[in-house]
RNA sequence: GCCAAAGUAGCUCAAUGGUAGAGCAGCUGUUUUGUAAACAGCAGGUUGUGGGUCCGAUUCCCACCUUUGGCUCCA
């Protein structure tokens, strides 16, 4: 079991509200079998939050059949059942089940690790509503004690987790010890939705869809692109200085450059079809490796050169499921800040040490934390997966413990993740939640020792004998869309001055003021600042507010008494007053907070 | 792709088997304003698209498209 599962569930067997919420479950599942005769129950556990249940359900359960499942469930806890837990033998298993294949399933694979088997039983053969289920408990004592609970949605989803299986009916809910904690959960969801960016990005006019365009291809507004911009601006500067080599390369190629790496079986389906050009038959890139790769093999190279860190903006394209897109989480286009540091063998852990750095120190740019915001996962191979991960045990054994070794020497807490490697070898992904909890891979390192063979990569060694170089692939900021989702959601739209789309809104306060407030706006214009008079015919306060809604982080008001004075009046977007100061300290106050990329505001 | 739902003006939402209404945004006037919404008028929609039922469909039915919540996937 991973690491990551084991901190699931030691978080869930810590939670008081687990019992109840498992009692909960075996709840919907009596309400579901009583409604829907023939429909069987399958699993269903505890989760953060709440649970759900599996069922095989002839009947399509919607949204509409909540209040009558409700309904009963409530008639089940009103009854005050007991709930019971005790062990049986795998022959009485075997009989209570008999008519449940999944059931049956879970007891065979129970009974044939010598497991003990222990089922719970709800209420009493007297009782209206008797139950008796597969179960490992822990429960609550009686139905009763359910204080409060609520249908959540309706999902499908597959028996076993796999695609070919059979889809059952998901039913997700919660419940809670008192209606008071309910109403508590269910209002910070709505808290929750407000900070989503789909509808901060619309909200603030920052991105949009078009079904003309297709799904899954953002277009950006100004206002979208100048994070878009600053963003790029920042990785590329960065790597820069950090002696990155910025390159480009096309963003399509013969789809035989992704035969020769090794892609193409692997990631078919999620590719792009191919176009037939004269001779050639091209692909949109869905990766940018082997384009870098190629520019590698431009010319012959000496030891003395590397490590040679190629570094691209690159547009990339994938043919996702169109069931997996999300907003800015998941394109189906996206600007992937890539890099192939190509480095000799005994260079690859202070070159993976360096990315690391790189990556910590561009997080903290944007205000995420380690531990706090984001995680690293050690993804590795998985030796019996022949198919999925390149054949080479020991070379897998030698790139996993550069790595392991890497961040325990970092000190850096990491988990482990099996069978989440890349085909080419083992990786190192930096885990950031989203704003619903979800975990999703940001960034990621890794370690190549496979493409590098298929493209006979190479190099002279100071022996003038040829040598292979090992490659790191690596992101930094990953993603711009992902990474602009995150940032969105991170701050709700109250974007740090240097990502904020406007930085300042001069607010004249009658027309008379407004010849001194463009004089104010050519200021901030030298500094490169983006600002903008709000010279519209309209009150003071209806300039405050739409410059506060769109989270300007400066307004600065002007009126008879800063004319005079020849100062502004600022006011921040945390609704501070900061009073009148002069033009000068202002403008210099917000270069030096744009410049330096603070999180503050003064 | 699969399961479930949603789609009415730029946005947030209302209404109806007899072809739709409000607030905000927009435009035009009036007003010239001191730290989160001045007043008035105007304009704005083949009710996602295409079929079907009906005298009549935005409303009922079907298909498709897009979006949302899950499942699967995520180089």
């Amino acid at each position: 079991m991973s690491e990551q599962k084991q901190k699931v569930i030691e978080k869930l067997i810590n939670d008081p509200l687990m019992p109840l919420r498992h009692s909960a479950e075996h709840v919907l599942h009596m309400s579901i079998e009583s409604l829907y005769p023939g429909a069987k129950k399958v699993m269903g556990p505890p989760i953060e939050n709440g649970f759900y249940g599996d069922f095989d359900v002839e009947a399509k359960i919607s949204q509409e059949d909540f209040e009558k499942i409700e309904a009963r469930m409530q008639e089940i806890i009103n009854a005050k059942l007991s709930v019971i837990l005790k062990e049986v033998s795998a022959e009485d298993a075997k009989q209570l089940f008999k008519d449940n294949q999944y059931k049956m399933e879970f007891v065979n694979e129970f009974a044939g690790q010598g497991k003990n088997i222990t089922v719970c039983e709800i209420g009493d053969s007297t009782s209206k509503f008797h139950d008796v289920d597969l179960c490992a408990g822990p429960h609550i004592n009686n139905t009763g004690d359910i204080k409060a609970f609520k249908i959540l949605n309706v999902a499908g989803a597959y028996w076993r987790g796999d695609e070919k299986n059979k889809m059952l009916t998901r039913i997700y809910a919660t419940a809670f010890d008192s209606k008071e904690n309910l109403q508590k959960y269910l209002d910070l969801q709505e808290e929750i939705k407000k900070r989503d960016h789909r509808k901060i990005g619309k909200d603030m006019d920052l991105f949009a869809f078009s079904d003309l365009v297709g799904k899954g291809l953002p277009l950006f507004t100004e206002r979208g692109t100048t994070i878009y911009r600053e963003l790029s601006r920042f990785v590329v500067d960065e790597e820069i200085k950090r002696g990155y080599k910025h390159v480009h390369t096309p963003n399509v190629a013969k789809t035989d450059l992704y035969r020769k790496s090794g892609h193409y079986p692997y990631y078919k389906e999620t590719m792009y079809p191919p176009m037939q050009i004269d001779e050639d038959e091209l692909i949109l890139r869905p990766m940018t490796c082997p384009h870098h790769f190629a520019l590698y093999m431009s010319k012959p190279r000496s030891y003395k050169e590397l490590p040679i860190r190629y570094a691209e903006l690159a547009q990339l394209y994938r043919y996702e499921k169109s069931g997996e897109l999300t907003g800015l989480m998941r394109v189906r286009e996206f600007c992937l800040a890539d890099s192939h540091n190509f480095v000799r063998k005994e260079q690859a852990a202070e070159e993976i040490g360096l990315v690391l750095d790189l990556i910590e120190s561009s997080t903290g740019v944007l205000g995420f934390k380690k531990g706090e915001d984001y995680r690293y996962r050690l993804s590795l191979g998985d030796r019996k997966n022949t198919t999925k991960f390149y054949d080479s045990p020991s070379e897998w054994d030698y790139a996993e413990n550069v790595l392991r070794t890497v961040l325990t020497q970092r000190n850096a807490p990491f988990y482990e993740a099996e069978g989440e490697a890349a085909f080419y070898g083992p990786k190192i992904d930096i885990q950031l939640d989203n704003v619903t909890g979800k975990e999703e891979t940001a960034f990621t390192v890794q370690y190549d020792f496979v493409l590098p063979k298929r493209f006979e990569l190479e190099y002279v060694n100071e022996k003038n004998e040829m040598d292979q170089p090992v490659v790191i692939h690596r992101s930094s900021i990953g993603a711009i869309e992902r990474t602009m989702a995150f940032m969105i959601e991170k701050y709700a739209g109250a974007f740090p001055v240097w990502l904020s789309p406007q930085q300042v809104a001069i607010i004249p306060i009658g027309e008379k003021h407004l010849e001194y407030a463009q004089k104010v706006e050519q200021l901030f214009r030298e500094k490169n600042i983006r600002v903008s008079v709000d010279s519209r015919n309209e009150p003071m306060n209806a300039k405050i507010r739409n410059a506060q809604t769109l989270k300007v982080p400066y307004m600065l008001i002007i009126g008879d008494r800063e004319v005079e004075n020849g100062t502004v009046s600022v006011r921040l977007r945390t609704e501070e007053n900061l009073g009148a100061k002069p033009i000068a300290e202002v403008v210099a106050k917000v270069s030096e907070m744009y410049l330096t990329k603070s999180l503050y505001l003064w």
